[in-house]
DNA sequence: TATGAATGAGCTTTCATTCAT
DNA sequence: AATGAATGAAAGCTCATTCAT
């Protein structure tokens, strides 16, 4: 009675993964913007034009509401760069700076996500996650991979950690972002691009 | 009532600002802890050892408390800095080196610094609060100075704009100092130091 | 629509009969276990093995459920019952024994009637249903005809009311079985219950 | 700096004190009107004329705000049973019969109890709370004192279990109460009292 | 007819802020 | 000036009830 779902989803099943991603898409977007103590479940029910009972049918606490918004951003990303190491055809630099422009374009979940990284509270309500934590160090470690292949042929500094430079490559990153909110420098954005770009690739360059 | 402050200061004023510094110190503490959600008037006043309403003698919002640490903070660091421009006996990288070894040391206020700029739920508190902007420019202009005069004496490379490489700066030592929180990455604190200290200055490094 | 039910029950009928009395059933135990507040009605349904709207197509409201289980208990009692007042082959006395006997028996569906006895909420919400005091009144009546019929012979006491007794012995039982829950007390079941018994029949009886 | 408190109660304490006792007896009121669910804490506050955050400096949570009642109900019985097993110019019956009477008069605080002893939702609520069993095994063995003095005495019947007669005694004053609300049994309350003390005196009474 | 996803009123609890002492 | 009890708006979460499928 009812067809077997894992063979093919039903209408029902469709809708509700139609609805709960609307719901993480809606919530992703106030987590990055409100952060996660002022992200409202009411408000998030109103945005999304359903009732608030009805989140709490998806996820039963707010908590891990917020979670999955990190695992499915960090997920994402992961799964974003993990084509890149295999792309023998550009070099290191090329495949990198990719990253980073994807970043960049991505920032919204981004942000999110950063949520998680910086804000406390929420940090404190995630502690114990299981899981997380192994995201976070897949995806850097996706990114470091790329630098270890720069680093074997010849493109990059032996004597830069690979992870580190793999964080310092997200933190440049985010920094720009930051600066765009800022609008006090005197630096239009593509010249901050340009700017951290060169330091970055500059720094991370094999000495001669 | 009472004598005019401008002259010299009462002992009633000493001791309301002593235990003004008293309530940022371990505000801050608390800040760069819990972060402003979980940072609890309650708690703060239990700690400071003082009554909770004590602390609105001081601070009329729980989110005048938080800028106020925020500004001190940033004049520190404005204040910290400044000397080094006008130290001309070492070169300019040398100085950025010491700005950021101490900026690492000082991680804690720092820390509570950075709840302001990422907790976006702060964020928003502060958001039209006049002078913090420009405390934010001011600092980073001051590290650009720096920046600035590495360029003139070749030290440094011309295509980086300087507001952007003092953005690179902090944002780097901030991901230092995430890193070590994370303890899921397979590098020591003194390699992710030296690897990340290395990236930037060879990436700000004057091209041959 | 759909053949008139006084001639034959239908299939459907007796299918829906069927499954009410399964709803009761399971309500009652719940209801006994939780009491009227915790007893939720997905859990009902879930046990019951049912969609929880299908509870709703068999009684309007949470209350009219708890109602009829307990019109429905104090039915059975009173059925229970009736029969034992033509039976004269026996002492009063031994048939109030027995009336003890199955009623701590039957302790499940008592206790559960015991909530809408005692439960504030569901009584409030019992209120104005109507005849429910009737049915209780039936019942104790009931029990009030074989004390009558016992002062007729002889064996107990004129001077005591007959439905005070009858809600005496019923009280009695209900203490045991609530003591038996308590476990604090240094006295076995049988213990209770013999000293009850005694304590019951001897007040009961009639004064030399 | 202020009045050292095991001395003389502070006016702030005197007040303090008073107010909680305002709000356990409004509470015990409304607990037993309506059993412990729809004890509202807003409700609560309003009939005392306080906020209801103004509760929660006094009780934690709901949960201790019944508990506190309840054991202040039971001690108060306790209490006020204690010096009855000392009297010993009275027999063991007249005492009996004045807790009797004294039960029945207090019979609100005693139905909060039976809120406790009755309502599930509540008893689970309080099951891991410690002392709570105690204070009734200590109430109910002041009872039982009572009965054991009457059986050295010989006004009593020695084969029934002193801590029975003490629950029996409880579970007839209760139901005479509840037999009040019911009004539908054409007993007066005067008549019903008298044939429930006539039961209850009449089957503990030693046999001759 | 049976389902169970959706609803939203209603509950407990928290905590910045006020104000009588 | 300093206190901390009192306040009450606002939040997360529950669950009886409804209704489209």
């Amino acid at each position: 009675m009812g067809t077997p779902s894992p063979q093919a989803p039903t209408l029902r099943e469709r809708q509700r993964a139609e609805r709960e991603a609307l719901i993480l898409d809606e919530a992703e977007r106030l987590l990055s913007e409100h952060g996660y103590h002022d992200l409202l479940m009411e408000q998030l029910a109103e945005t999304v034009g359903i009732a608030k009972g009805t989140i709490y049918l998806h996820f039963p606490r707010k908590e891990d509401l917020a979670a999955t918004i990190i695992e499915r951003g960090l997920d994402r990303l992961t799964e974003q760069f993990a084509g890149l190491s295999a792309d023998r055809e550009r070099t290191a630099t090329e495949r990198l700076r990719e990253v980073m422009g994807r970043l960049q374009a991505g920032s919204k979940g981004w942000t999110a996500i950063m949520a998680g990284e910086n804000g406390q509270s929420l940090r404190i309500a995630l502690k114990n996650r299981p899981g997380l934590d192994d995201r976070m160090r897949r995806f850097l470690g996706e990114l470091a991979a790329l630098v270890d292949q720069g680093k074997a042929t010849g493109e990059f500094d032996q004597a830069i950690a690979s992870p580190v430079a793999a964080m310092a490559l997200v933190a440049l990153v985010r920094a720009m972002i930051m600066q765009g909110r800022f609008e006090s420098l005197a630096v239009s954005e593509a010249e901050a691009t340009d700017s951290a770009i060169r330091l970055f690739f500059g720094g991370l360059a094999a000495r001669p």
